[in-house]
DNA sequence: GTAGGGTTAG
């Protein structure tokens, strides 16, 4: 050992070691961070295994990196998957290793997940931050659990954790996402009034969550007000507008507020192109849909699983089911998940060029990979038969589904009136009302057209009974 | 490492 290490000056010595370690670790770290982001996943583990190999040793910020990058592309399996390797090298979750886990099983939709992994959090004897409150509430309110999520805010508040910008954030938005607009509407002056922290993304929420149940007029009200602060609209702003311009028929509109977008160099992640390629398929207008998703891929953000949804989306409903089908190698091969959505578009894309038995085979492979119920793929089977005239295979269809909504009965009421039977499609509607569904009311004026032209006077006593209780009961 | 915008069916 040199004299000079060893002169009085280990300690010394020693810790500008382990500062050289550190500073190397942090690099380490800061470039694994940028590879990730990059969607470069596969680099960034190979840079890992060079790293370990020069005997640079990863920390827990290493691995947290690369958990929240292995989440987000393919799943909470993934992020599991790191946390055991993580445990093998010897280097113990923290709470940002369990923040990030709760955030995979929130954008998968996983409540029951997400709670198990704060439980572990807390036998583990890591304390829970207000992220980790924020990821857990954010996913009940996701999934459909809006009284937990509540319960989750008051457990905070118990425990002495202060609320942040996010934790209002993520209220607002739950509160909207179960229906109680006006509660958020509330909630959002009550911030305002009290001075607490309201951002850009409060408006963008309030906005978004505005458009979505149709309270255009508030969302506007907003807008405005949004244009009077300091804080500058940006292209969340933009989308949410744009997107309820193509939900409520102003398609030129919504166009025009994209084209502003693209102009002004707005444009940085695949979003917007989203938005507006569905927008170009639903009005049949695939010639421009090609456009912009060749626009969207030169643009070079990377393509998640949404944007895959809308380019098979486009090829299916271009009828060219083969290029679908070969997107959705591309996308599992590139190491994405088919979700929910991706079978929903292929079922409907089976369906809407007639292959039913091959539409029949997807929904089983569906729940052979132990994904959700997934009503919406259902329905599209349910409509594909009632157009076929099949009404007895969809009967049967519905009395195999576990969940049905408006969309299953509006397709059956008007299938069985589209073959006459009024008197089916009266019982079907009284049940749907029942269960606190509801019908186009294109499908309601079918069913009492049909039942009077054919003279069920008693039945049609009956629906008109239960449309009008119906109408009494809901808020 | 958490919050806001995009993808499916009548």
């Amino acid at each position: 050992m040199p004299a000079w290490y060893s002169k009085g000056s280990g300690a010394m010595a020693r810790g500008r070691g382990r500062g050289r370690w550190l500073l190397s670790t942090r690099l380490l770290n800061v470039c694994l961070a940028a590879l990730c982001r990059g969607g470069s996943l596969a680099l960034a583990e190979s840079v890992l295994v060079d790293a370990i190999r020069l005997g640079l040793p990863p920390d827990v910020v290493t691995y947290n990196t690369l958990l929240a990058a292995h989440c987000r592309a393919a799943g909470l399996e993934a992020g599991l998957a790191v946390m055991r390797r993580m445990r093998e090298a010897g280097v113990e979750p923290d709470a940002v290793t369990y923040n990030s886990l709760i955030a995979g099983a929130s954008r998968r939709g996983l409540p029951i997940h997400a709670l198990d992994l704060f439980d572990e959090m807390l036998q583990a004897g890591i304390a829970p931050d207000s992220w980790s409150y924020n990821a857990l509430m954010h996913c009940l309110f996701r999934s459909g659990h809006p009284e937990d999520a509540y319960g989750v805010f008051a457990d905070m508040a118990e425990k002495g954790i202060a609320p942040c910008s996010t934790t209002y954030n993520t209220l607002l938005d739950g509160m909207f996402r179960a229906g109680y607009a006006m509660n958020a509407y509330r909630m959002f002056r009550y911030l305002q009034r009290a001075g607490l922290p309201v951002g850009i993304v409060t408006y963008n929420t309030m906005i978004n969550g505005l458009c979505r149940l149709g309270k255009v007029g508030y969302a506007r009200m907003v807008l405005s007000e949004l244009g009077r602060t300091d804080h500058a609209p940006n292209v969340v702003t933009y989308t949410a507008v744009m997107k309820c311009c193509f939900r409520y028929g102003r398609f030129e509109q919504g166009l025009d507020t994209f084209l502003s977008l693209l102009d002004k160099g707005y444009i940085s992640d695949a979003f917007p192109y989203c938005t507006v390629i569905s927008a170009f398929v639903k009005k049949g207008r695939m010639e421009e849909a090609n456009t912009y998703c060749d626009l969207m891929i030169k643009n070079g953000s990377r393509l998640d699983s949404a944007c895959y949804n809308t380019l098979i989306h486009l090829r299916c409903q271009e009828g060219k089911l083969d290029d679908a089908f070969e997107l959705v190698s591309m996308m599992e091969d590139g190491g994405l998940e088919s979700d929910e959505y991706t079978f929903a578009i292929l079922v409907n894309g089976l369906c809407k060029m007639g292959h039913i038995e091959a539409a029949e085979k997807q929904l089983c492979y569906m729940e052979m990979r132990g994904m959700h119920y997934n009503v919406v793929a259902y329905n599209c089977l349910v409509d594909a038969l009632c157009k076929l005239q099949e009404v007895d295979a969809a009967i049967r269809l519905l009395q195999c589904m576990k969940l049905k909504d408006d969309f299953t009965y509006t397709s059956l009421v008007h299938g069985l009136c589209r073959v006459g039977r009024y008197h089916m499609a009266s019982k079907f509607l009284r049940i749907c009302l029942r269960e606190g569904n509801n019908v186009l009311a294109s499908a309601k004026r079918a069913v009492i057209a049909g039942l009077r032209s054919s003279g069920f006077k008693n039945d049609l006593r009956k629906v008109r009974v239960a449309l009008n209780m119906a109408k009494l009961l809901r808020p």
